[in-house]
DNA sequence: CGCATATGCAATCGTTTAGTTGCACATCCA
DNA sequence: TGGATGTGCAACTAAACGATTGCATATGCG
């Protein structure tokens, strides 16, 4: 096993990353995780435009951090866990590497 | 226990996917997490100026994913996992929340 | 000391992106 | 059928960001 710590598995991360980088997204995260709602429900409840939303969903839908589930005139969204959990696991694996890699650095530090 | 899953936790998140969501920044991550690292030599290796580098370093170690020792002149990068875990851990709890309100709602679907 | 090496600060540039407004299209319902 | 509601597309603006160059400062070494 070398100690190269993934750079091929991180490749996909950095656009879920860009997604979870702001904080109105956030946001419609939390509502979406709560509740499942529609573009013009959500605009209702936050100080942007409807379609400042929209791209927003169409962001973390592109992430797969949530879903669209059409319901006639109306899209609804819901948040999903799964994609979540994926990235945790991902990064806990990476950074148990790292410090794996610094353990064994001070222990043979130690010895000497 | 309510639903609405943790907002003012993930507050302090959004800074660090900010720093997360760039490749070269993965690229720096990577390289320090198997070696420590100046931002000199890190420059040598990548396709980018020094300063370029020296403003990674900065927005990784403001988000706690790296940590500089200085040596002399020189000042050497290390990567942290332990941030990373941190990370890990609050992603995976939101997720499960999510999905576990979508096992609820879904439950009480079935029984109808 | 004097030179090479390493970091730090600042101004600038091009691109990306969050947000807006305006308008067109689709769908439900009275 | 017609009006109200919901979504989609396009052009534009302002701010943030990644990267550059140029210069200043600090530290190690022969």
């Amino acid at each position: 096993m070398t100690a190269s710590a993934a750079p091929a598995l991180v490749e996909g991360l950095v656009p879920t990353f860009a997604a979870l980088a702001d904080q109105t997204r956030w946001d419609i995260l939390t509502r979406l995780g709560a509740r499942e709602l529609s573009a013009s429900a959500l605009a209702a409840e936050f100080p942007v435009s409807r379609q400042a939303i929209a791209k927003h969903l169409a962001a973390l839908s592109g992430a797969g951090l949530v879903e669209a589930v059409r319901s006639g005139r109306e899209i609804r969204y819901r948040a999903l866990g799964a994609r979540l959990s994926e990235i945790a696991n991902q990064l806990d694996r990476i950074g148990n590497e790292w410090d794996a890699r610094l353990a064994r650095i001070r222990a043979i530090a130690e010895r000497l």
